[in-house]
DNA sequence: ACATTTATATGATAAATATCATTTTTTTTG
DNA sequence: CAAAAAAAATGATATTTATCATATAAATGT
C-alpha cells in the first residue's frame, strides 16, 4: 500500500493541509482502486460514505435528465477530490462519476475525513473554498445554459478542454470526448453537435482529425464563445 | 437597534449555532439597513465583506451574461442568508442582490462571521451544509437549463414559485415577478414567455389575473415539467 | 479478415424559439 | 384627469435547433 505522505496529488487538494501524523491515519484507512475506462466510480443516489482522491485519469460527473439524456455537468482530473459535497450533506451521490480513461483513486471513508474536519481548521477551510469555487463555477454555467446559443457554448466548451486539459504533441485535445458526450456537455442533440464542428471546421476555427480535434483559431473562438 | 437573541429569522439560518454569547456579539456588530423594491444588497463585482442575513422581504441573485441579459439565477427570501461564498472564498461577490419588495436586511462583517467559524464548529458545519444544498440545486438547476425545453422550464418555474413563496388570498402567487423577470429565470426570450402563459391560459393550466398568475391545474403542469 | 456493431457524418424536414413590428393595456407622472 | 412611459400581448417572420432517415467510416468480436 503506498503512502499518503510520499502521493504528490495530495499537494493539489484540501488534503495539503493535514500535518504527518494526520497522513500516516490516512494512509492505513485509506483504500486504493483501479478503474477502468467506462466504469464507475460511483453512482447517482449511491451512497458513497466517503471521498475518492483522483490519483491518476481524468472522469466525467453526469446527471441523468428527466427526459432520458445524460448530461455532463463537469470534468475532474488529478488532484481534485470526488464525493465531498454528498459526504457534508449526509445525502447520496446527486450525479454519477464515469471514468474516461484508466484511473487510478483512493477512498477515503467518511468518519476518518469527518475527524479532521473538526481538528484541523485549515482543512475545512480548504473544503469550503473548494466547494464554494464550483458553487461558483456551477452558477456561471448554469447562466451560460440559459443565455447563450448552443454555436457560443460549443466554441466555449473547446476552449475549456484546451485550457484546462491541454494538448497533445499532434495538437490534438487531450481530453477526447465522443461526439455524443461533447453534444451531453453543451446541452444539445448529438447530430446538432456534430454539424456544428463541420461549420467550425468549414471556417477554419478548428480541424478534425479523425475523430479528434484541434483549435486552430483560438482568438476567433474566444470570440463566438463571448 | 433589535436584539439578535430575539430575532426569529436566526433560527432559519446557520446562525441558529450560535449561543447566547455569541448572539450578544452580533448584535453589536451588526448593522440594519432598510432596502426599498429595486434596490440593490450588492452587486455582482463588489467587495461585499461580510454576509447579509434577510429579515424581511425577498430578493432575486441576478449575473449579467455576456449577450448583456440580466439572468436571475435564485430568489432568496426572509431567513436566509446572503454573500456567504464571496466571504469564504475572499473574492468580489458573483451575482447581484435586488429587492423584489421592500427588505429588511442586517449585515454582519466578515471578521465576526470568521472568528464564529474558528470556534463553533456547528456554525461551520450549517454554513457548509447550506453553501453544498445550494451546490446540488445549481447543478440540477443546470441540468434543466442544458436539457428541457423553454416550455418545461417556464411549468417548472411555476411550480416552483407556487411551493417555494406560496399563494395570496385571491390564489395569486405570492412573488410577483414581471413577465420580463419571469423569461430571464427561464432564460428565454420576453415575448416566448409571455406567449407561453397565454398557451398555458388557454389550456386552462394558469389563470392570467392582470399581471399575477394563478396555477390551476398543478398536477398537469408538473407533468409538463417532468 | 470479415461480419457486426458503433460512431460519425450529412440531408431533409419539422418543431422550437428569437426577433421585429405593432397594438393594447397598465402604470406613472405632471 | 390627461399625457407619456412602461409593460404585456399578439402577429409575422427568420433563425436556431431537434428529429428522422440514411450513408459512410471506424472499431470490435470471432
Amino acid at each position: 500500500m503506498s503512502k499518503c505522505e510520499q502521493c504528490i496529488v495530495r499537494e493539489f487538494s484540501s488534503l495539503k493541509a493535514l500535518n504527518k501524523d494526520e497522513l500516516i491515519k490516512l494512509s492505513d484507512c485509506k483504500t486504493s482502486k483501479l478503474i477502468k475506462k467506462g466504469e464507475h466510480i460511483f453512482e447517482e443516489g449511491e451512497n458513497v460514505n466517503g471521498i475518492f482522491c483522483i490519483k491518476d485519469g481524468i472522469c466525467k460527473l453526469t446527471k441523468l435528465s428527466p427526459n432520458g439524456k445524460d448530461h455532463i455537468v463537469k470534468l475532474v482530473t488529478k488532484g481534485e477530490l470526488l464525493g465531498q459535497r454528498s459526504m457534508i450533506s449526509d445525502e447520496p451521490a446527486n450525479l454519477s462519476a464515469i471514468a474516461l480513461e484508466d484511473m487510478h483513486v483512493c477512498f477515503i471513508p467518511k468518519n476518518e475525513i469527518m475527524g479532521f474536519f473538526d481538528k484541523n481548521n485549515q482543512f475545512s477551510m480548504n473544503v469550503m473554498k473548494t466547494i464554494c469555487g464550483d458553487l461558483k463555477t456551477a452558477d456561471d454555467h448554469m447562466v451560460n445554459m440559459a443565455q447563450k446559443s448552443v454555436k457560443e457554448r460549443l466554441a466555449e466548451t473547446l476552449i475549456y478542454l484546451h485550457d484546462t486539459f491541454g494538448i497533445n504533441k499532434d495538437e490534438t485535445l487531450k481530453v477526447q470526448l465522443s461526439r455524443d458526450e461533447l453534444a451531453s456537455m453543451i446541452g444539445t442533440a448529438t447530430e446538432s453537435c456534430i454539424r456544428l464542428l463541420s461549420d467550425f471546421n468549414k471556417l477554419g476555427l478548428i480541424e478534425l482529425v479523425g475523430k479528434k480535434i484541434v483549435l486552430k483559431d483560438i482568438n476567433k473562438l474566444k470570440k463566438m464563445a463571448d
